[in-house]
DNA sequence: CTTATAGTTGCATGATACTGCAACCATGCA
DNA sequence: TGCATGGTTGCAGTATCATGCAACTATAAG
């Protein structure tokens, strides 16, 4: 057990745990990558240590891979409940939640069907 | 909040948190040693960690030191809570609080009166 | 004052962990 | 078949962490 939270020690996979939890949905990295603002290989990275722990499950859907919070035992269950309730002295959870609400409306058929948005908008941005 | 999930990564300390947890008692050094059977620097160490991450709580007594979990944080005692109430796969939390309780009985009006007692069984023993 | 004991801490070492870069794999489409 | 793209991973550098040993502080008792 003390491998769960020796993963939920690392900043960036906290994020990705509370903006799971709190949502209740799945994300895929891209998804993710642009909500939270990091690289993909990190994030690509945390979240594989996040599925070896057993603490997110995966589904591949063509060049997509979605992520997820594991279901089944109970106190996993209850400590992403506690999670999601957790008091936030800096914004960051409620900015990561914002992205990531603004990214879900790219998809299509409760599907992600582009990539990576952040790259482009800075592109536009010059 | 990485930092509280950072101070349970240790097998160590989730032991000694799981143990205050799960008896709703306060401990000092010595008891934890005889509990825990681990060196006493080890244990000091990791106290040590344990209350500057803001979980313990800590009351000097003349020679001994007493730890208790801390109570205000709402977050936190759900926490202690989840943790007192998680499974046990191996049996070390359990035998972990044979010997906490065992120790105990030392006690002279609540309060701890003799120091290690391991290494004087283990004399015995002999 | 001296001694015994509960507890703490500096130092050195070995192990583990996070990150960036670049190369790579896998899938869908023209 | 070739290309674009979502995602993964080996490698190297750096930082952090847990541990054992030994020296140390602090308090109580003779």
């Amino acid at each position: 057990m003390q491998d769960t939270f020796q993963a939920l020690s690392d900043p960036t996979r906290l994020r990705i745990i509370r903006l799971l939890a709190s949502t209740h949905e799945q994300a895929c990295l891209c998804e993710l990558v642009d909500s939270l603002l990091e690289p993909q290989y990190k994030l690509s990275r945390h979240l594989k240590i996040l599925r070896q722990t057993g603490l997110l499950d995966t589904e591949k859907d063509g060049r997509w891979v979605y992520h997820r919070l594991i279901s089944n035992p109970d106190h996993l269950v209850r400590l992403f409940t506690l999670i999601a309730g957790l008091p936030e002295p800096d914004g960051i959870y409620s900015a990561d939640l914002d992205r990531f609400e603004q990214r879900l409306a790219h998809r299509d058929g409760g599907r992600c069907r582009v990539g990576v948005l952040t790259d482009e908008l800075k592109s536009e941005a010059v």
